[in-house]
DNA sequence: TTGACATACATAGAATGTCTAAGTAAATAC
DNA sequence: GTATTTACTTAGACATTCTATGTATGTCAA
């Protein structure tokens, strides 16, 4: 299964955001929860999700809180704000309506419908 | 409906394959019949669809023929070529396999299916 | 205690594809 | 004769992902 790259693009914060309304997570979290729920299929690169996360949170959509573990490592955990719930809601209609616009360019005869 | 501009990014090639495998088009065509089949969802831009057209015949996937109307007028005609149908099987494959990996993120609970 | 590996975050630069915008040219409609 | 539509082309801006590297610490086994 090779994966195409560049459909993840302009998904990648539809993804974090649908995985951060969930429950509040780390970096690190992330690469591996989405790897285990996609069953191997994604696995983000630290240089795709960590600017893609600092975007998210320069536009208000999630904001991050340094938290300390008893170790004494760092670890920046990411909550979903009101604004990010709001624009989750706006791309899952996104979503939608492309998917939609595509099946008819594929299926033609189900234009009518 | 504000269409999701980067979702197209990977998608383009097979949209265009599919539309050729039905039909050959021509570029001004292919623009109109895909904002009529998508109602409107897809307005693709000439910088968007020419070059597209180039490097999907550039790869051996589509082939333009020049035609002249009966007014003189030229056509470049693009016909999907058998590395171009092969091609639209893989894309397929792909796609089904991204959107099963998108919908395991989006619904955790249906992991087990 | 050394080395290997996993954890955890960051960023520079290359590659790619879409968009805006402009150009060329001819047919058709008003 | 002027505007609109048809028809294709390409340069340059922009955004996102990738490769690759850097920093630093914790854990575990030999």
């Amino acid at each position: 299964m090779e994966p195409k790259r560049d459909l993840l693009k302009g998904s990648s914060g539809y993804l974090l955001l649908s995985l951060l309304e969930q429950q509040a997570m780390y970096g690190y979290q992330i690469v591996k929860e989405l790897e285990v729920r996609s069953q191997g299929y994604f696995r983000f690169k630290e240089g795709t999700l960590y600017p893609a996360l600092h975007r998210l949170e320069k536009s208000g959509l999630i904001n991050g809180t340094w938290e300390v573990l008893p170790n004494g490592r760092q670890r920046r955990y990411y909550h979903i704000t009101a604004r990010g719930q709001a624009k989750l809601a706006e791309e899952k209609t996104q979503w939608l309506d492309f998917f939609t616009a595509v099946k008819l360019i594929l299926q033609p005869e189900s234009k009518g419908i």
